[in-house]
DNA sequence: TGTACATCAGTGAACGCGCGTTCACTGATGTAC
DNA sequence: TGTACATCAGTGAACGCGCGTTCACTGATGTAC
């Protein structure tokens, strides 16, 4: 059957959407190309007339969601003055929130250590997806007038993921958020951003 | 063929050393139970007698690591002065060498972000890892007459690996080790360990 | 002391299943004439 | 304006491969008598 001329983007952009919240939640090894293409209302036959293998779908749908959160930080943070952008975008990053929702969270929590054992193309996007968070945070840093904004941001960056993808594997409700509201207090300490601690909590 | 009565023993500690190193390089998916037999020079077949399934052998393995990383650990800092414990603690996790080497490295790092696709017993057996490193670290940092111990141990943890997994992904050896020499800094500086850098980087 | 039997770590072939990939086919709509 | 043909996203069966698991068998040594 002859299809409308956007149907074969929908389609594309429904699998990638799909696919997204499958890369995040069952990790590129376990994610199922039958399974894509099902939760699409699709048969997996069908797979190929939109990606030519299944590394294909994983590189496209990373580099997706990696633009995606980009977007909803930039939404996000817009209009803030810049230590309130800084403290609000530290407290929606490392919240129980993201911890409780993977399928919709950040790919270095949710990929960080699978990474290594991934296509060459995969890392690179995922290398580069890095390299624009952290150019981000950097710019947030910058602009709240921290020193060292380049250099700290990619450790301030593993830190917080860090802290979400070990608060994922801790199974006290209690301890878990004691993890992630000790890195809160820790990472704003150190950019010299305490006393914005609770305003930008209920910013959330 | 009958063998030796410490034979059997022998066997199943090589297949534990063997798994442990698999473990970390390849993750649990991608650890196969024919590689580890063929690792240890025996024929897959014969994995059954000593583990009644490929989880079994995972789980055992994994305690296996987290009790050696703790043994290793404890040998390390022995009769060390507490700070200077603390320090070079620090530096040898958040290491190159931790970084360039995964097999002999921490599970956390290598395996953090697998961790919520894993069966019940792997995520027990890792979450208890995880208290009694966390543990391990409290006293090093109680030791050092830093407060709150017990509260911030965690997050230094998931600091401290996720800087590590994160260096293993980013392919521009200076940005890589920047990284963690940012992050050593960054947590020396919050336990008030800034004076003993150097001194600390040199015991290794 | 010698013989028959039991033991059991390890062998190697086979099984079953999941999964990525291929392929002949479908059928509604657009295009050519 | 009507008819024949081309298009192509999607279908569904099949293929091939890897991998966890099973199982009948091996054979050197220990044990029973």
């Amino acid at each position: 059957m002859r299809y409308t001329q956007t149907h074969r983007e929908e389609t594309h952009r429904k699998l990638l959407k799909v696919a997204a919240a499958a890369l995040r939640n069952k990790g590129p090894d376990r994610l199922g190309v039958a399974d894509v293409m099902k939760a699409a209302g699709l048969t997996h036959g069908g797979f190929y007339a939109h990606f030519k293998s299944k590394d294909a779908l994983l590189s496209e749908t990373l580099a997706e969601i990696f633009a995606q959160s980009q977007r909803r930080v930039g939404r996000m943070l817009e209009g803030l003055p810049p230590k309130h952008a800084l403290a609000t975008y530290i407290d929606f990053y490392v919240s129980t929130r993201h911890r409780d929702d993977p399928s919709n969270g950040c790919p270095i929590t949710a990929l960080n250590s699978d990474l290594p054992r991934q296509s060459r193309k995969f890392r690179s996007t995922f290398e580069s997806g890095v390299n624009r968070l952290s150019d981000l945070l950097a710019r947030l840093i910058d602009d709240a007038r921290v020193p060292d904004a380049k250099r700290i941001a990619p450790a301030i960056l593993a830190a917080m993921a860090g802290a979400v993808a070990l608060s994922r594997t801790i199974s006290d409700p209690q301890l878990s958020d004691d993890l992630l509201a000790s890195t809160r207090a820790g990472i704003k300490a150190r950019l010299g951003l305490t006393d914005l601690a609770l305003a930008s909590e209920t910013a959330l």
